[in-house]
DNA sequence: CTTGACCTTCCCGTGACTGGAACCTCTATG
DNA sequence: CATAGAGGTTCCAGTCACGGGAAGGTCAAG
């Protein structure tokens, strides 16, 4: 199978595919003309990574994750704490933006935006 | 007054104040010495800019509001639009977070995190 | 005079791609 | 058979907002 189907099949941009081959999370085999060639258990490794990243793992959590899905004797407890640690993350992100977002919409809020130079958006990040 | 003590007094870190300046949010003078002399205007800037970063927007967000600030006969509406499309922004990005976590926290709390290899984390990243 | 803290510039690295140039290969059509 | 266009290849540069570290100049204290 050439890049551009699995590209449509795995939703992964060719670009982001070819990334992954070169980083080393997959290793689709040649053709004699230099095109890649991905089999079955390649698209499905892709698949998984797309679906890693969109949980937003780091690449280097995939290839742990990657490599925990291909151990047929893996401890599950392994990948349960990857998966924890990048919950906790998540959290404090979302937190994080919370407080952004609260401390923002009280300016904007505050803020006539009209016409005239008066502005407690300004005034709020001046300090 | 030298870097280090802009430094201690706006919480930016000297690399980023020499940053800030290398792409115009500030231009403080030179002494002969070639230090940079930041006066006290300068520290009101960079506060400003540490104050926006803070609350996400971004450098070129902050420079446009930088210009505002400084335009005594700016109109609050511009600011208030600027804040309006970050905070649309940081509200989309806490809603991609939350799906993120429903849908990690629902794989963690089904997978038992024990020696044993099933895992229903993997199973929910292969698809 | 030396030590050590502070300052300078310069260049490379980060994460996870994305865009683009220059070039090669396959397939369908005139 | 020539050609056009779609798809493939490699490689290099850029993104964003800095951070690390080298190599060297400057200043105040002892």
């Amino acid at each position: 199978m050439n890049i551009g189907e699995v590209s449509e099949r795995t939703g992964l941009p060719a670009k982001t595919i070819r990334y992954y081959e070169d980083i080393g999370l997959v290793t689709p085999q040649r053709a004699a003309n230099s095109y890649r060639e991905f089999r079955e258990s390649d698209v499905h490794k892709l698949a998984f990574l797309g679906n890693a990243r969109g949980l937003g793992f780091s690449i280097e959590d995939c290839r742990a994750l990657l490599t925990l899905w291909e151990d047929r004797s893996r401890a599950s407890g392994d990948v349960r704490q990857i998966a924890k640690d990048h919950l906790v993350e998540i959290e404090s992100k979302i937190a994080g933006l919370q407080a952004m977002r609260a401390t923002l919409s009280d300016l904007v809020s505050a803020c006539a935006g009209d016409d005239r130079p008066d502005c407690p958006i300004l005034k709020g990040l001046a300090g």
